[in-house]
DNA sequence: GCGATATAATTGCGATTGCAACTCATCGGG
DNA sequence: CCCGATGAGTTGCAATCGCAATTATATCGC
């Protein structure tokens, strides 16, 4: 009896599994730090002012709450992002970029968008581009009402 | 200026997470293993006569040489599976499964199938899956290739 | 107002990962 | 033959992750 596991979801592990593997490669033979900062730099960067809030940040990048914390240790540790407590809610954290922070994820997104582009967008059509997003977003979605 | 990431990819990596979260979520609900080990399990299993050498089972994963290593480890230490050393060449190291390890891979295909249609594969029609899935393999093949 | 509950962020600690080094074994000239 | 190069697998150690608390604040029902 063989369980054959579908082939998208076993060709979309793998791609994503190897396409990682590769832009990590690429990030690191440039020196520049991994992936995940990329990550939060964008998330942040791209907030009002270049601000974000903690739980904002975690629900957009997908990651859990304790793991945002200490990448933003980090971050901040480094003087990529800094952070600040709100005056109106008392438990709530901001982050904001620095300009040394934006500077990096100017430096990381030539190497990263080009790796993504040569291996990954160009496997498809601008038309498969829009269906597949939007198929993903509907999983995305359904999986995290799921959690729920 | 702004660097939008690309949608696709951006989608790609969210869903990626959500979906990997949920179905954690779930196997953990049941009192069963991790993802990786259910992975690594099928590996073995749907090798000749249930067995398969280390590299080719890192190849076949995607995953690192290292972490097969002590992900076998623990499989081992568990009876899932048992490991043997090849006596035609003294380098190469064969894991097999166990009739415990195909009990618990059946268990958690259970859960695993079942999540992956319901969340995932029901968002793409028989012929996106087909096209998907071999866009994905181009990509994890140009990605591979670009490693070297 | 006030206690119970919910939310936000963080942290201690054990498990897992990643890098670089290391051990053997085979291979390919000379 | 034998030496250097390559390949397969493993391991030490530091970095990171995941779970289960913990702290602090806000909100809701009465």
């Amino acid at each position: 009896m063989v369980n054959k596991e579908p082939d998208l979801w076993f060709s979309f592990v793998r791609s994503h599994r190897a396409l990682i593997r590769e832009i990590e490669r690429r990030l690191s033979n440039a020196g520049l730090p991994a992936y995940a900062w990329y990550d939060a730099l964008w998330g942040v960067e791209s907030g009002k002012d270049g601000t974000r809030r903690m739980h904002e940040l975690a629900d957009a990048l997908v990651i859990e709450r304790y793991s945002l914390t200490r990448l933003v240790d980090r971050l901040e540790q480094e003087g990529f992002v800094t952070r600040a407590r709100s005056p109106d809610d008392g438990r709530a954290a901001y982050v904001t970029i620095t300009d040394a922070g934006r500077a990096l994820r100017a430096r990381m997104w030539k190497i990263y968008e080009a790796t993504v582009t040569e291996l990954f967008l160009s496997q498809f059509d601008a038309k498969a581009q829009r269906d597949v997003s939007d198929a993903l977003d509907r999983a995305a979605l359904a999986a995290r009402q799921s959690t729920q």
